[in-house]
DNA sequence: TCTGGGGTCCTAGGACCC
DNA sequence: TCTGGGGTCCTAGGACCC
């Protein structure tokens, strides 16, 4: 904890209804509802009118509207709250040389740190002060609440009690008469799960969590969890704010309207998916080695299968088809006896920093519209990569064919290697081998039946 | 008409290696 | 002779956050 309150947290007020209310006037003083309008629609934001109702970020639309059914309710507008957020950014910017972006309304900011070209903040809750007039004149009216603490999780605290519209400074001889009465649900990381561990412990305060016995709470929550939850309920918290995080994971899914019972409508629509997160990852610059396939069933019950392979990949047909052939892992059976396939998800992880190959030789036929191959960063340094394979018939996704392993097709290839993924026999998912790409008993091969999952 | 979409982190077991 | 121990990678599932 730091000797002086100076972490600061961020959150902009029922932001999306916000952004609502000022862009159309009529709505302004009424119950906004924000979220997916469609039969399957959750609650992505409610204005403060709505909550007197009961209506809450998560709950379905359904609930929403037996609860307040006069409510304005609105799809969201990404690129108006997108305009929004970036000029409340940049005014953080302008504030703290140390900005941690955590969601599109949402920061931290550690006014120790100087903004470039300008003074370190001396009085911080001046600062935050002057800070929630300017989001508020870039913004059109914009309200942002702040909290100012010792540490992050405080802040974070703070903010959420001095909503709406208001800062709270937290300084560091008050943090435990602040957190003391504070109820455990409060403290981010307390969800249902945790809630209904801790009741029946009589845990219903942060004074409780904090006066906890260690052992205890990692008996009921696990070692990780119960650290982390002690440390923030005792007010020991150090973690830095921190300007960026490289990502882990790229993935997209999809709730459908009516669940899927058909098996080549699924393959189609894991494709789709493929494709959706292939295309971030180009236009990201990252590419991964895992492809993980989601599977929720109309009982709501999650399936989840993931592939690692040797070499990363940002391509369509290698991730789509990676995808497909874990979607036929998970049981047929399964899926009508849980009524139907509700949603599909894939996902990329394991990713690394492509390295862009600016000494490349031609590569394919010259009008694949996409990355065929390129060299993987290592995690360090930047080395420059050798030219990549240029042979057309390698190209990922392609089929294959070796004498010795049967039929498969090429994940990755580059560097004189062809990285294949072979079909059978019985071993979800299928075995990968390297060949060099002149392998003479490697060969092209037709695409099998298109009806193939 | 109950329950979105994009993420992060953790756990636990098995394989594999030294 | 009843059979180590640690580390890492991979997979599946789950909790949680905005």
């Amino acid at each position: 904890m730091r000797s002086r309150a100076e972490v600061l947290h961020l959150d902009l007020d029922s932001f999306f209804a916000a952004v609502e209310q000022r862009d159309k006037p009529s709505l302004r003083g009424k119950p906004v509802v924000v979220g997916g309008i469609g039969g399957r629609g959750v609650v992505s934001t409610a204005s403060y009118e709505a909550r007197v109702f009961g209506v809450r970020s998560a709950m379905s639309v359904a609930e929403a509207r037996r609860r307040c059914p006069h409510a304005a309710y609105l799809s969201s507008r990404f690129p108006a709250y997108r305009v929004a957020s970036l000029a409340v950014m940049a005014e953080l910017h302008a504030t703290s040389g140390l900005v941690e972006q955590l969601s599109i309304d949402e920061a931290y900011a550690d006014l120790g740190a100087a903004p470039d070209g300008a003074p370190a903040v001396d009085d911080p809750a001046e600062a935050a002060k002057a800070l929630r007039h300017r989001v508020f004149d870039v913004t059109g009216g914009l309200t942002a609440s702040v909290g100012l603490a010792p540490s992050k999780s405080v802040a974070k605290l703070a903010s959420e009690v001095a909503k709406p519209d208001g800062l709270l400074v937290v300084e560091p001889a008050d943090v435990r008469a602040f957190l003391d009465p504070l109820p455990v649900s409060a403290v981010a990381g307390v969800g249902p799960a945790t809630l209904a561990r801790l009741q029946p412990a009589g845990i219903r305060t942060v004074a409780d969590l904090a006066s906890m016995d260690d052992d205890d709470a990692v008996r009921l929550l696990g070692s990780a969890h119960a650290r982390s939850l002690l440390a923030v309920a005792r007010g020991e918290d150090d973690r830095p704010v921190v300007a960026y995080r490289e990502a882990k994971s790229v993935s997209a899914e999809e709730t459908f309207e009516a669940d899927l019972r058909d098996p080549l409508r699924m393959g189609q629509e894991v494709d789709v998916l493929a494709a959706r997160v292939a295309s971030r990852l180009r236009r990201d610059n990252l590419a991964g080695r895992t492809v993980t396939v989601k599977v929720r069933f109309a009982d709501f019950s999650v399936r989840t299968r993931s592939y690692t392979a040797p070499e990363a990949t940002d391509n369509t047909t290698t991730i789509g088809r990676a995808a497909r052939r874990l979607l036929a892992e998970v049981d047929t059976l399964t899926w009508s006896e849980a009524g139907g396939v509700r949603l599909l998800g894939v996902g990329v992880s394991g990713l690394a920093d492509w390295v862009q190959p600016d000494l490349l030789a031609p590569a394919g036929d010259g009008d694949e519209p996409e990355t065929t191959d390129r060299a993987v960063a290592p995690a360090v340094a930047v080395v420059p990569q050798p030219p990549v394979d240029p042979t057309p018939q390698w190209r990922p996704g392609a089929d294959v064919q070796h004498a010795e392993h049967g039929r498969g097709w090429v994940w990755g290839s580059g560097r004189g290697r062809v990285t294949v993924r072979f079909e059978g026999p019985g071993t979800p998912p299928g075995p990968v081998r390297t060949f060099a790409s002149d392998d003479p008993d490697l060969s092209p091969a037709d695409p099998p039946d298109p009806l193939t999952p």
